[in-house]
DNA sequence: GACGCGACTAAGCGTCTGCTTAGAATGTGC
DNA sequence: GCACATTCTAAGCAGACGCTTAGTCGCGTC
């Protein structure tokens, strides 16, 4: 069987081992960045996939020819054709493995406590230093969703819709157990994701800041955004 | 003289009056849309400017045909290039229009006072409202500058710089002053713009936020970042 | 009413696009 | 050593792309 992925295959879920560094050299920093692609694919279709988040994240979907993501995987132009039925397909597998990446980071973080103000400090640190860790990857699943097609874009809107109710529920938690003081929660949820999605658009490897700093850096804002008495 | 527009042409400041509106019916909600353009020009180059804006922010710039954009102005395919002499002049002249009105509607807000608090609040909702208001212009200055030619992304740049400089300043300021209190002035700053400008990304006109109310919440959100004692 | 000039178009240039087709190469099972 | 499935490529199709060219149109000037 096999063939190219196409959009009705139900692929299962998987786990994803958090990754954490610490003093990392070149080809470590590599296999970091693209760790975020840990589900299990022929060499030359995961070779496809990282080429296409390189080449949309640094010119944009339409302005990437397939070409040029097959040059990227060592194949021919028709090469890609083997592995995904289309170049919107590629994109959809990306933003799909992305996503179900952000969910399990973000499920993982909330499960470290119950209480608020420590739940939502984990929660949008974890999302601040993926986002900052993969940026190439988050650059494209967040910027790139006008280029799916419609099936595909509300798929991808059931996942983003889970991160922002845990998000929007901490908050809720942290006001009822007066933990926080929040007149508008559904605009404090908005602004927090909001600061957490926006780190794709900036941030470089080359900079200052590493991704776990910066999510601390976050993780702080959030409390005072929540009013958190501390 | 005339003829299409190149990077050369220096074009000078014009004031811009800010605009305030209160119960509008539909025609003024377009025109209001199309406030942002308030240059002096032919009535085809503005059709072309506005025609643009609307398709690249609905597309994405390579994603947008020429041929679009002099469909939506009323001109033939060649149209286009009496006025401007690329597809690229006319984003940056979209980037550079739109640059201009951001600095000056934040330098207006600025100069409503000296008192870091107060201007901190000021500035903000300021931003955030334009945003949300040209939110289809926002998206095109904010998301498409890699599009731009490396000469016309340093100029835009440079404005840029002005009202990131402003805000970092507006904080020190106040840290200086003991209304403020910021670990980290730089990363503070980085967190209130992007928060700012993920309002193209997100704002759709037919939401039920208005532009000031939302300016209103992300103004009150800066002064929680800030550790504003109050 | 001839002239000049800027605004505009019909047609088309060379190139690039996503994707298909027909077939070669490679590896596996028996 | 033959059959089969899979991976891959060379070649190319039909259409779209940004932009140019040659020329028409309508208007203000004298």
């Amino acid at each position: 069987m096999s063939g190219p992925l196409r959009t009705d295959d139900g692929a299962g879920e998987l786990d994803t081992a958090p990754v954490i560094e610490a003093g990392l050299d070149e080809s470590e920093a590599r296999d970091l960045a693209e760790a975020w692609l840990n589900e299990p694919l022929a060499p030359a279709a995961r070779r496809l996939l990282i080429g296409a988040v390189e080449a949309f994240a640094a010119r944009g979907y339409h302005a990437t020819a397939t070409r040029d993501i097959a040059a990227r995987a060592g194949l021919s132009a028709a090469g890609v054709y083997v592995h995904f039925a289309s170049k919107e397909e590629l994109l959809y597998q990306i933003s799909l493995i992305g996503h179900r990446g952000t969910v399990q980071v973000v499920r993982a973080a909330a499960a470290r406590s119950d209480e608020p103000a420590q739940r939502l400090r984990a929660v949008i640190s974890a999302i601040t230093a993926w986002h900052a860790r993969y940026h190439t990857t988050a650059r494209v699943i967040n910027y790139e969703m006008a280029a799916l097609t419609e099936r595909h874009r509300s798929d991808i809107a059931t996942l983003r819709r889970e991160i922002d109710a845990l998000v929007r529920q901490t908050l809720a938690d942290g006001v009822a157990s007066g933990a926080f003081d929040v007149p508008d929660v559904r605009g404090t949820t908005l602004a927090l994701l909001s600061l957490t999605i926006d780190v794709a658009r900036w941030f470089r490897a080359s900079g200052t800041r590493a991704p776990e700093e910066l999510g601390a850096l976050y993780g702080d804002l959030a409390l005072r955004m929540a009013g958190h008495r501390g």
